[in-house]
DNA sequence: ATGAAAGCGCTAACAT
DNA sequence: ATGTTAGCGCTTTCAT
C-alpha cells in the first residue's frame, strides 16, 4: 500500500511553487478578494494548482494574521427548550453563510458559571457573542460585558445593553388573548413569567390590555407564575384549577413550554381541551402541531432571530454597524384545535 | 473619561518585559506545563505580572504553532430532540473540562449538506469530529471519513467505522418489555425505528426476544414504524389502534420522542394511560417526568455518552488511544405512572 | 501585475 | 535555570 506522499497539508507555498508564482500572488487570488489586479492567466493557473493539490486554507494562520477568529460564541442556559434550539439553528445558518463558525457554551444551571462568556472570549476564541438568558440574569449580562467583544442580547432587551433583538411580546400576547375573547371567553387565566421587565411583563401587559379593551375586569386569581418550563406550566395550571371554583374557560400560558405542561395538567384532571377549556399561547414549534389537541399559537420568528442575531453581530464586528435594536413582530396567529367557543356563551 | 491605555491585548512580550525575563520563560511558566525547570522566584514574578496585566493567552497563535485548534466539531441532524441536546450538553462539558471548545454544525434535513463535516474539518477548524446521524446515513459517514480528522460515531455503530459509542439497545428494550410482561401484559405493541442495523434492529430484537422468552407469539400487526419523531410516534400509534380490533394492552415506543407522540394520540382517542393501555419506553429525560402520566422508561446515559465521546476523541487526537468501541448499558428502569396491570388479567 | 519581506503571538529546539 | 532563535501559514505593505 503506497504511503501518503505527505503528512502535512499543502500550503500557499506549495500552490505557489506549482503555479510558478509568489505566495503573495496566490494569497491575492485565493483570499477571494476580487478586484485585486491579477492577470486572468495567472489567476487560472493558480486556481488550477490549488485544485490539483486540494488546497484548503489554514484558518488559524489567517486568524493570527488578521486578528480575527471568524468564530462566534453562543451561550445558552438550557438546550432542551425549543426557543434555544431554534435560536441555535438560525444562528448556525447565519454564521455558516457568512464564513463564521459557531461555538456553543452551555451555562450550567445556577452555577456562578456565567464566566462561560469569559471562557469563550477571554482566550480570544471568538470575535463576538450571542447572549441568551432565561431570567434577566444580570450576572450573565455583566459577564458578557466583561468579555470585551461585541455581543448581542437575544430574546429580550435590558437596561444598559445597547445591542439586542427581542420580540414585541405585548403584541403577541394581545393577539392570543384577543382571539380567545373573540371566541366568547371572558374568564381567561394566564400562566405568567417571572414578571420581570421584559418578556414576562410584556406578555402580561398584552394579556391585561386585551382584557381591558374588552371591558373584562382583571382578576388576580386567574394569574399564576409558571416561568418557562414544562414543569412550571403544569404546576401553575394546577394552581389555577385549585384556586378558582367556577373554572376559567380559557388559559393563556406565556410560552410553548408552559403550554405543554398546562396541557398535561388538564389531561390529568380530565378537563377536555377545547370543549371544557381553550388554550392559546405564544411561540410556535413542531411540537405544537403534534400535541393533542394541536395548539393555537402566535408564531414567533425565533429561528429568524438567531439568524438576524449573528448577521447583526457580524456587522458590529466588522464596524459596519454601531448599534442593534430590533423589535421583532409576531408573524401571525395559527388557529389549531386547542381553542373553541366556551362551553356556554353566557358569562 | 480616560482612554483605555492600549487597544491591543497584552502578549507574552508585555508580561516578559514587566517581569524582566525572556518570553520563552514566560511561556514555560504560563503554558501550565509543570516540571519545567523554572526557579520558584521567577515563577512567582511572572504570575504576578500576568495577573497585573490581565494577560490572556492568544489561542490562535498557540494553535498555529502547535498545529492543533483545541476545538472539536459536532454535527447534529436535529436540535429539537432530547437525544441530541443531551449529547451536546455532555460533549460541551467534556470539552470545556479538557480545554477544548465545541463547534456546532446543524445538518439541514435532506440536503446533500453532509459536507457539514467537510466545512468543519477541511479548513482546519477542528481537531476532531463527533458524528451523529438519525438513520444510518452513509452519506454522513462518508463525509466524516473524508474529513481526515479522527471522528467518533455516537449513538450507534456502523460497518467500517472504527470509533463509536453506542447503547446496548437490545438490553434496554428487553428491560422495558419484560417490565410490561411482568405486569401481566401479553399483547404488547411496538413502535419501531427504521429497522436498520443498529438502534432500530437492536430494540426490535430486545422486544422480540423478551416476548419469546415469555412464550408470547410475535404478531406483526402489533408493530408499526414510527421513526424517532413525535409526529412519527403519533402516526404509528394511530396505525396500531386502527389495525388491531381487540386493542393491545401495552405499547413500547422505541424512544422518548415516539412515546410523546404516542401518548398524544392515545389522549386523542380517549384511551386512558395506564388504565386502558400501559406505555413504557427507552431514554429518560426531563419531559418524561412532567407528561401526564409520567413515563415509565429505561434510563440511558445519553449525556454521559456525549461526555465520553469527547474524552475518547481527545485521547484519539493525542495519540493515547487507537480505537473507541464502547457499548453503554442502560442504567435502570424508572417506573412511573404510565404502566400498570392490564385491564383484565385474562389474555 | 507580481515579488520581497515583515510579522501576527506563540512554542520548542538549541544554546548557554 | 534562563535566553536566543526559528518558524507555524497567512496577509499586507512596499517595492519593482
Amino acid at each position: 500500500m503506497p504511503r501518503t506522499p505527505s503528512v502535512t497539508r499543502p500550503t500557499l507555498i506549495d500552490v505557489a511553487a506549482l503555479a510558478g508564482v509568489d505566495v503573495s500572488t496566490v494569497s491575492r487570488v485565493l483570499s477571494g478578494n476580487l478586484n485585486q489586479r491579477v492577470s486572468e492567466e495567472t489567476r487560472q493557473r493558480i486556481h488550477q494548482s490549488a485544485r490539483q493539490l486540494d488546497y484548503q486554507p489554514n484558518i488559524t494562520a489567517r486568524s493570527l494574521r488578521v486578528s480575527r477568529t471568524f468564530s462566534l460564541g453562543i451561550a445558552v442556559p438550557q438546550l432542551d427548550n425549543p426557543v434555544f434550539s431554534q435560536i441555535i439553528v438560525g444562528a448556525e445558518r447565519g454564521a455558516r453563510e457568512h464564513g463564521y463558525s459557531l461555538l456553543i457554551a452551555h451555562i450550567e444551571e445556577g452555577a456562578a458559571d456565567s464566566d462561560a462568556y469569559a471562557r469563550l472570549a477571554s482566550t480570544n476564541r471568538v470575535d463576538g457573542l450571542l447572549v441568551t438568558t432565561l431570567d434577566d440574569n444580570s450576572v450573565v449580562l455583566k459577564a458578557a460585558k466583561k468579555a470585551k467583544v461585541p455581543f448581542v442580547l437575544l430574546n429580550r432587551s435590558a437596561q444598559g445593553v445597547r445591542n439586542s433583538i427581542y420580540f414585541d411580546s405585548a403584541a403577541a400576547a394581545r393577539m392570543a388573548v384577543e382571539h380567545l375573547i373573540k371566541l366568547g371567553h371572558r374568564r381567561i387565566a394566564h400562566l405568567s413569567g417571572q414578571l420581570n421587565p421584559s418578556t414576562g411583563i410584556g406578555r402580561f401587559a398584552g394579556y391585561r390590555d386585551a382584557l381591558l379593551d374588552a371591558g373584562i375586569a382583571y382578576d388576580q386569581n386567574l394569574v399564576a407564575v409558571s416561568g418557562y418550563t414544562i414543569k412550571g406550566g403544569a404546576e401553575a395550571m394546577r394552581e389555577i384549577l385549585t384556586k378558582n371554583k367556577p373554572l376559567p374557560t380559557a388559559v393563556f400560558p406565556i410560552t410553548l413550554s408552559a403550554a405543554t405542561g398546562a396541557l398535561m395538567a388538564l389531561h390529568q384532571h380530565g378537563i377536555r381541551v377545547p370543549e371544557d377549556m381553550s388554550l392559546a399561547t405564544v411561540h410556535d414549534g413542531p411540537i405544537a402541531q403534534v400535541m393533542y389537541p394541536p395548539l393555537t399559537t402566535v408564531q414567533m420568528p425565533v429561528e429568524q432571530m438567531g439568524y438576524d442575531g449573528v448577521v447583526s453581530l457580524i456587522e458590529l464586528i466588522q464596524g459596519g454597524r454601531k448599534r442593534v435594536d430590533m423589535k421583532m413582530s409576531p408573524s401571525q396567529l395559527i388557529i389549531r384545535g386547542s381553542t373553541a367557543h366556551p362551553p356556554s356563551r353566557r358569562d
